[in-house]
DNA sequence: TGAAAAAATGAATGTTTTATTCATTTTTTC
DNA sequence: GAAAAAATGAATAAAACATTCATTTTTTCA
């Protein structure tokens, strides 16, 4: 047999439980438990609790951006590009309720309020993706002549508004259906007009 | 103002935090917390967590009992006592998901394998209940004349395998399908027949 | 109103739980 | 089969938690 366990299993269970409990009713046995592994055997792969956590909640993320940098990866057309780029990332996190969960409960992630952001990388890799499409598009002359940084952050606000919003329940329109709305209107406000 | 809280008010509020979080995982502050007391009050009204949580779980269980009992207090005819406490305790358990899902959970209320108990009053009470009844119908020549005590926790634990499997999710059929096909069987072999 | 009784508070304390380490054992590698 | 890598779980340190109680606030009732 090959190593017990690995990185990628580790952090997959641990998803799984820190969605269950959250991160202070889990008890780092509960994951090595999970795994069917020593609880020392999980520190050969993190520093401790919260690092195991921390590490936990980018594998999440990586995993998410991938998927999404793969859906666009072959695509030509900008706007396509951009209407693919939201609507999958959406998609596929709505498929992870793993990941969602955390994002939606940890404050640190996503705050509502102003305050320090516990994982920045992640804001940073979304807003530079969509930057480089929207850079494209410009550049194509396909979307108006917008200020990109702003417009990256604004689309990403909007992004993160809809993540969290799934959790507030609205009620009459589904979450979903909204997200698609709201992605039209502003797809349309970049579109030059001809 | 009147006190600020009330021993129902507490047991309903814990009920729902332990169903949240099961007796481990729940802190006394999170309680507390709930009902916007300072822990220390509780203490006023339990000996200590354990006590808290028993006490509880007695408060869901007799305002249970307490519902079937009404439900049948008028009924003149057995069989359909027999049926109304059956299909009612049922109903009244399904609904109340907070009770459900400690009953469901905690391996000391019903055991799957045989151990002590932590609450038999629950069963006696019930099983007294299911006894009274089938005495009157056995004494009116409408059941059959069977041996009443094991009649009755036949019953019962025909009755608690339903609490149970409401959580084991079965395929096919509802639990509430299958619990009503047993309860029309057990009846048919109970009426005498004509 | 105001003095006694009842209720509520939350900081302080001690116990329990939990995180983390590491000497030892088991498994893998070559 | 010897060295290296991985895994273990009992032991220890650190943190979380339950519980107490001196103090404050609120209610009661003359």
């Amino acid at each position: 047999m090959a190593q017990k366990t690995s990185p990628d299993k580790i952090f997959e269970t641990a998803l799984a439980v820190f969605a269950k409990y959250g991160f202070r009713r889990t008890r780092v046995e509960d994951i090595a438990t999970e795994l069917d592994i020593a609880t020392g055997t999980l520190y050969r792969y993190v520093k401790n609790k919260k690092d195991l956590y921390e590490k936990t909640v980018m594998f999440g993320i990586k995993r998410w951006q991938t998927k999404v940098f793969e859906a666009i990866a072959g695509i030509e057309d900008v706007t396509e590009q951009f209407i693919v780029m939201a609507k999958k990332g959406y998609g596929y996190l709505a498929d992870d309720v793993h990941l969602r969960q955390i994002l939606i409960t940890d404050p640190s992630i996503f705050p509502l309020t102003p305050r320090k952001v516990r994982f920045p990388e992640i804001d940073i890799a979304s807003i530079n993706l969509i930057k480089s499409i929207l850079k494209k598009g410009v550049k194509k002359k396909v979307f108006c002549n917008i200020d990109i940084n702003m417009t990256a952050e604004l689309f990403y606000s909007f992004y993160v508004m809809f993540i969290i919003k799934t959790y507030i329940k609205s009620d009459g329109h589904s979450t979903q259906q909204m997200f698609e709305n709201g992605l039209e209107l502003i797809l349309n406000g970049l579109l030059r007009k001809a």
